[in-house]
This record gives structure tokens, C-alpha cells and sequence, in this order.
RNA sequence: GCGGGUGUAGCUCAGUGGUAGAGCACUUCCUUGCCAAGGAAGAUGUCGCGCGUUCGAAUCGCGUCACCCGCUCCA
């Protein structure tokens, strides 16, 4: 998925500056850093803030099927075993003492042979080793065998033509996990490889009062379901979103923030009709097909008309911030990669300097993850769907056994999973023709840093311009959607040792301030504090000069200059029109 | 977790055992009529951290932490 572009210098570049300008700092860093985790600085939170908004009006405000939630951080463990993370996430892990591979140690294949355990080796020119080594080797192969890799182990541990010592009498021994399957070396003990973080609630802090911190939100939206439903008035098809921190105890944090322990999810469940609900409501279900219209969502849509639906919504999000098609790029998982409760999943990518990588997940998940919670709470996750039940009870017989075959059918045919069994399938169709069913979910799931550092990287421009004195030099230009910048506008009196100027200048920032974020500046030449604009990436710098003052004559009486930062083009703006003009190029 | 690299002023970096430096940035003042102007003065360092070797360590050794690259991992 990922490419092999790398552009290592403009990371660096793009690291260095999110520094020097207060956009990303190391988390702790006097004290020597924490890996994994980051902090935002000034013009950092700002852009976050602005992200978030941006993302938080487009997918609940604007719409009316989606509402939002705010949930814990720390929930019940119980929410963790439904979802399959404490299973998944404590794999033990065990690495081979030679090759260093590592393996998840429930899965090293069982092996049968002869044990051979070295205690160190001696070597030439006084190398040695004390460190105990063991081999398995198959039944019926040489003690040479073993030997040989015990050599090789201890080569690698610094010992010159090793002569490895002990391990003459091989030993007996049956169904072991403890050594690699390649080579016959030992593996390391197993170590527990927990990727959620382990906290306890409460003063005692023994196992029993074990929590964990969500290394994911969406679970909290499942959780909270029924709750949603029964106070909000919302009915199938809508949403719940939610933005929020999550934590994974990464073996690698890498590339900046990109892959971070402590990190912002901006996530949607969107809730939506099983197809067959759908083909009793409408007569028949629409699914994908290439240039279908997904500009309003019909009620006859099937899940995966769904899912195009808001892989295209998403996508138009990422180009109202300016994340174009240009750098954005499409990962459609395979049904082998797919995990056996979905249906389907895109990954939206961005081109990073470092590879293209994912930005956001867009899954359709079928019904499993409220039905894992009915299943582990006891507590019905259905929704009642009235017209559902009309429309199931005007169905004659007929018609009702030829869905539940179609059903029967399409469980047979299930390479993935367990399928349902015929009585199973039934009694699924016994709720739905009553009208009620567990809805399915397409999970729109996106990473708020990770989105941040796209379009920082986006924004990354160097450009060559020779100054006054016609040295070249590179300068640094962040070329922000105006939406998401963290300063909207810089006001500048042109000179500061003119108190008009500067009188003139507070003015129009007062007018300014209550309404988008400024930046007043009177240091320095004119240019280079468009400069430091720049690379903040603030889209318009406001002047006052001396035609602010009125000595150019009335007609430019109270007009400032507005210097838009991409173009460096000057427009002339009347100070009482200014605000509308800068809120009608924010918006 | 493994291997390689890096770590000195806010930033980019120089400094191979003997008084810690440069450029840019920053602060103040002067000057300055639109894209990092000029002048003057000034402030700025646990040399990543710890231990050791040494009369003396940014420099040598060991350990450790962080970041980068490559493995490994990535529900």
C-alpha cells in the first residue's frame, strides 16, 4: 500500500519548521523526549482547532442524520473483550535468537525432534561466549545439524570460528512452540505485546480493577447506541461522531507524528438498513455500479451504494481544506485483507514525503460490532423500525420464505467466518418481519494528526527569490487552505515609528480580532514580517500606509493594502468593507 | 525488539583533550514609503542525560534517552 517515493529532506525540512514556528514540538523534550508522543505549539492548536471544526461542521452540523457524542476515555474492560481488542492486542510475541524474526508465539507451528542446549563457545583469538543456546533439529538429522546453527549463533555474537560447548546428548522433546520452524533455533521467552495502554481504576490496582485506555472511539459510539437512539429521536439510516484522544502502545512510532501512541480520532458510525430490511421498504435494492449518482442518499440504497456514498463525501471534505485528487490516493482492500465481519474497506491515502500512507479508513462492517455487544451485554441492540413492520406484515408467505432462501444461499456461499445456520437465518427473519434488527455500520474513521501533518506537508512550499539586494535565498511559504489556517490575517502599519500608523493599524485589528484569528506586527521591514506571514501560512496581510491616512488624496482615505500570500498581489480595500471581504475568502 | 546514523545557542551547523564559536533568528535604539533593507548595542548554552578515564572531556570509553533510516510489527 505504502509507495517507495521517500523524500527524507523535506520531512526534515517540514520537522524543522513545524518547530521553529511553534506548529509541532516533541512532547517532554527537556527531558530528553517521550517516543511517540507530540505536542502542538501556538500556530499547532490552532490548525488542529480549525481541522476539527472543519470536520465536525461537515459531518454533523450540516447534516441531519448525524449526531455527535463525548465519551470516556477509559471504559469497561467488557467493551474491549466484545470488541476483540484484548484478544488481539495481547499476542505474545517471541523473536528467533539468530535471524531475529519475530513470531506470534500461539502460532509457531508445534515441532517434534532433538533438543540440543550449548552452554556458550570459545573462539579464536580469546573470543567467547557464556550465553546458554538451544536447537531443535527433526528426528533422524545429525547432531551436526544442530550444531552448525549453534555456530552461526554464536558467530553473531562476536565469537571467532566458534566451538560451541555442551549439548552433546540431544533431548526428547514433543509439541514445543519454544523454536523457530525455519532454522530450528530457540526463541526468545514469550512476551506479552500489548498495544492497548493498561491503567487501574480505583486504589487497589490489582488485576480485578485493570482499565484501559480506548485505543480506539469508535467503540464508545456502539456502547452508547441505545442511548442515542432512545433520547435523540434519530431513526435508520443516521450517524454518531465522535472526535477524540486514543492511545496505542506502538512497537514503532514513526515518521513524525504520522504513527504516534497518543493520537486524535475523528470517526462516524453510520448506521443503515440490513438489504433485506431495504427490499421489504422499497421492492428491490440498489447497489454500485460504476458513475451511479451518490449526490443524495435514496431510500432504496443498499450497504454498499452506502459506503461509495461516503467514501465520496469524504473525499469532498479533503478538497474543501485543499487536499486535491493531485495528492490523494485509494487503497481498496482485497477480500484476503479483509477481516471476516467486513464487507468492504477503502483507505484513503495522502502522498506523503515519506510514502503514501493512510489518512482515513472508510469500512463497512456489516452488523458485528452491535451484535458483539448484544452478544456480551445481554442487551438488546436492535432498533424498532415501524414502517419496517408494516410494510414485513403486507408480505405473503411466499415472499417472506424466498428472502430467507436468498439468506440461506448467501451463508452457504461464505468462504469467511461461520456462516449462519439455516435455523439461525430464521430466526434473524422472525425479528425483521416484526420489524426489528441490529443495523450495519459503514465507519468512516479518520486520524485528526494524521490529517494535520498532510496538510502541513501539503502546504510545504520553497520558492527562490532574490531580496533587495538581489542575493537569492530560499524562502519558505505555507501555502494553507485560508480555512484552516492558524492566522488569518496579519495587520501591519507599515511603519512603527508613526503613531497614525500605528494608531490606525490597532484599529482595524480590534475590528478584526472578534471575529478570526490575527496577528498584529509592527517589527522589522514590511517584508519580512510578510515573510514570517508566510510561513505561518497566513493567507492576507493587511497594511496601513500613508494613502490609510489620507494623504493620497480622499478617494483612498480609509483603504488599507491587502496582500494575499500565494500571489503576492495588493488589492486596495475600504476599512469599512474589510471584514466582509476577508469572511467571504474564509469561508 | 534488532542493525546503522544523528544529538553543540531558537534554527542550520563548525569545533579530534587545554578559555564554547559562526551565520541566520531574537531584544532595544536609530534609520526605513510594500515583499527576509542598513547601522549600533545586547541577550542567549545542563555541548541530549548519567557514570568513568584524565591535571583537564563537547572531544576518549561505557551506559542510557530521543530522533532519523532499514528490519520487525501494524486489530
Amino acid at each position: 500500500m505504502s509507495t517507495d517515493k521517500k523524500d527524507t529532506s523535506s520531512m526534515e525540512k517540514l520537522v524543522s519548521l513545524c518547530k521553529r514556528r511553534g506548529f509541532i514540538y516533541q512532547s517532554s523534550e527537556i527531558y530528553g523526549g517521550i517516543g511517540g508522543f507530540w505536542d502542538y505549539g501556538p500556530l499547532g492548536a490552532e490548525l488542529k482547532r480549525n481541522l476539527r471544526d472543519t470536520w465536525w461542521r461537515a459531518m454533523t452540523r450540516e447534516r441531519e442524520d448525524v449526531v455527535g457524542l463525548d465519551a470516556t476515555i477509559i471504559m469497561h474492560p467488557q467493551i474491549w473483550k466484545a470488541s476483540g481488542h484484548v484478544d488481539t492486542f495481547t499476542d505474545p510475541m517471541a523473536d528467533c535468537l539468530l535471524t531475529k524474526k519475530r513470531f506470534r508465539a500461539d502460532h509457531v507451528d508445534l515441532q517434534s525432534g532433538m533438543v540440543y542446549h550449548f552452554t556458550g563457545a570459545t573462539g579464536e583469538e580469546g573470543t567467547k561466549s557464556d550465553v546458554p543456546f538451544a536447537v531443535l533439529t527433526p528426528f533422524g538429522k545429525p547432531r551436526e545439524s544442530a550444531l552448525k546453527v549453534a555456530k552461526l549463533f554464536y558467530e553473531s555474537r562476536g565469537v571467532k570460528t566458534p566451538e560451541p560447548t555442551g549439548g552433546e546428548q540431544g533431548e526428547k522433546v514433543e509439541n514445543t512452540r519454544a523454536y523457530n520452524p525455519e532454522n530450528g533455533a530457540q526463541l526468545t521467552e514469550p512476551r506479552p505485546f500489548n498495544l492497548m495502554f493498561k491503567t487501574y481504576v480505583g486504589p487497589t490496582a490489582t488485576e480485578k480493577d485493570v482499565a484501559y485506555l480506548r485505543p480506539e472511539t469508535a467503540q464508545a459510539i456502539f456502547a452508547q447506541f441505545r442511548n442515542v437512539v432512545d433520547s435523540s429521536r434519530v431513526k435508520v439510516p443516521f450517524g454518531i461522531c465522535q472526535i477524540g484522544k486514543a492511545f496505542r502502545n506502538e512497537v514503532t512510532p514513526k515518521n513524525f507524528t504520522f504513527r504516534s501512541r497518543e493520537f486524535e480520532q475523528m470517526e462516524l458510525e453510520f448506521f443503515i438498513k440490513p438489504d433485506e430490511a431495504v427490499e421489504i421498504l422499497a421492492g428491490s435494492v440498489v447497489t454500485w455500479s460504476e458513475g451511479a449518482d451518490l449526490s443524495a442518499p435514496q431510500p432504496n440504497w443498499g450497504w454498499d451504494m452506502w459506503h461509495r456514498y461516503w467514501v465520496s463525501q469524504r473525499v469532498e471534505y479533503y478538497n474543501s481544506i485543499g487536499l486535491g485528487t493531485d495528492v490523494l490516493d485509494y487503497y481498496w482492500q482485497g477480500p484476503d485483507d479483509l477481516a471476516h465481519y467486513a464487507r468492504a474497506c477503502v483507505d484513503i491515502l495522502f502522498k506523503f514525503p515519506f510514502g503514501t500512507e493512510e489518512l482515513e479508513g472508510i469500512a463497512a462492517r456489516g452488523d458485528f460490532d452491535l451484535s458483539q455487544h448484544q452478544k456480551h451485554s445481554g442487551k438488546p441492540q436492535e432498533f424498532f423500525d415501524d414502517e419496517l413492520k408494516v410494510a414485513a406484515a403486507k408480505l405473503t408467505d411466499e415472499q417472506k420464505e424466498a428472502l430467507i432462501q436468498k439468506r440461506i444461499a448467501f451463508e452457504a456461499a461464505k468462504t469467511k467466518g461461520t456462516p449462519l445456520t439455516e435455523a439461525e437465518v430464521r430466526a434473524w427473519f422472525d425479528r425483521l418481519f416484526k420489524g426489528f434488527y441490529v443495523p450495519h455500520v459503514i465507519e468512516p474513521s479518520a486520524g485528526l494528526d494524521r490529517l494535520a501533518l498532510a496538510v502541513l506537508a501539503q502546504a510545504f512550499t520553497e520558492e527562490e527569490k532574490a531580496d533587495v539586494n538581489g542575493k537569492t535565498e530560499v524562502r519558505t511559504i505555507m501555502r494553507l487552505h485560508p480555512r484552516i489556517a492558524p492566522i488569518k490575517v496579519g495587520v501591519f502599519p507599515l511603519l512603527k515609528n508613526k503613531p497614525e500608523l500605528v494608531g490606525k493599524a490597532r484599529e482595524v485589528y480590534d475590528l478584526l480580532k472578534k471575529h478570526m484569528n490575527c496577528f498584529y506586527d509592527e517589527t522589522a521591514a514590511i517584508g519580512r514580517r510578510y515573510a514570517r506571514q508566510d510561513e505561518a501560512g497566513t493567507p492576507f496581510g493587511v497594511t496601513i500606509d500613508f494613502e490609510t491616512l489620507g494623504e493620497k488624496g480622499d478617494e483612498f482615505k480609509d483603504t488599507v493594502t491587502v496582500r494575499e500570500r500565494d500571489s503576492n498581489a495588493q488589492e486596495r480595500v475600504k476599512i469599512s468593507d474589510l471584514l466582509g471581504w476577508l469572511l467571504q475568502r474564509l469561508s
